[in-house]
DNA sequence: GGTTCTAGAACC
DNA sequence: GGTTCTAGAACC
């Protein structure tokens, strides 16, 4: 009968109480043994709780019952008109067994479950997730703002863009035209020097002159990467 | 001693308990009046909460008084040995008091605080918090990578723009040097056509011709809006 | 871990 | 709104 030294001071008082035979008249084990009986409430209250605890209430045993995990039995309501005024109390627990002093050990007091600390941890995630919303939105916010000032900035450059691409075609044009001039002009001037013998624009081996070359170079005017 | 309909039947029920002379051994007003004392809780529940409840528990009783906001009065321990083994139980409540049955309707049972539905808003804010973070969270990572987008072209922009500026300066200084070598041309045909009297490139009033005239008007070649 | 007062929750 | 069982919280 001596329980492991983990065994609660409550659930060793309870087992004595319950299997004690000097008791039995208010206080037993179940028929089948799986739950026990407080058979006079007021009595059991008043003359056998100050024997084993510090009190005479059974609102206080109940208490430790719950604590540990012990339920109520519902008395099965049987058609007949109710006998007795005051049916006998039951308690059962899937670890309190008749015989079975060994399975004590396996109940255990609920916690209070640091319900102080959980109270505070729930209150400062809450606090925690709000703050991080905020923050995230304000974030969301300042990137907004960004993304439209370079989408403003994005489609002034393509403007820009659009019109150096039209200017530089217009000088390519221009350029073209502007040496086709002077071609005709130099094919005048040879008409004439033809004469003179004395050549202006040609160099001695009658290609163009080196400064103009690069008119006509794209590699020059149009870098492919640009395109 | 007709109580408003508003009150609630415990509380008239109290009061008429607490008044009657018949079972003033079991229940009454203390001597201030301000409170009422439950002389023998055990004949009390089996005695008189029957006759006017559908129970006998001290400790429906008292779920009762605490759901209508009585509170116990610790009995004042003084320091003599405890005489009686179970002194009386004594319930306050600030609009009970002995002769003003008028403060009764002032007594409020505590509302059950619709508890299933605060939990389930509780649950139901922490759930849409956190999809709301989440939905957040995607499109803020979405924007980032926008802006990236954004960020890296808008680099390739400028990068085109600074080219094709300097390609517009190689263009400009290249039409300029074209034009002065169409200048230096002229001048040459203009000496030798002194003595032909046959200009080619002036027109009969002696301005530039009119296709040449784009190259130095900077309103056509480089608006300013662009630069 | 034990005791007490009060409250939550389910069911009626 | 009433009754019952169980749990929370404070205090020891």
């Amino acid at each position: 009968m001596k329980h492991s030294s983990s065994v609660p001071a409550f659930l060793t008082k309870l087992w004595t109480l319950v299997e004690d035979a000097d008791t039995s008249e208010l206080i037993c084990w179940s028929q089948e043994g799986n739950s026990f009986l407080v058979l006079d409430e007021q009595r059991f209250a008043k003359e056998i709780l100050p024997k084993f605890f510090k009190h005479n209430n059974m609102a206080s045993f109940i208490r430790q019952l719950n604590m540990y995990g012990f339920r109520k039995v519902m008395q099965i309501d049987t058609g007949m008109v109710k006998q007795e005024r005051d049916g006998p109390v039951e308690f059962q627990h899937p670890y309190f067994k008749h015989g079975q002093d060994d399975l004590l050990e396996n109940i255990k007091r609920k916690v209070s479950n640091s319900r102080p600390e959980d109270s505070k941890l729930r209150q400062e995630d809450l606090t925690k997730i709000l703050a991080t919303v905020q923050s995230v939105h304000s974030k969301q916010e300042s990137i907004d703002a960004r993304l439209a000032t370079l989408k403003r900035e994005n489609e002034g450059l393509w403007r820009e863009i659009s019109d150096l691409r039209q200017k530089h075609s217009h000088q390519q044009q221009l350029i073209k035209k502007l040496i086709q001039f002077i071609v005709t002009l130099v094919q005048n001037n040879r008409i004439l020097n033809l004469k003179r013998k004395r050549p202006i624009l040609m160099n001695s081996n009658g290609k163009k002159p080196k400064y103009i070359h690069p008119v006509y170079d794209d590699k020059v005017c149009v870098p492919p990467e640009c395109v």
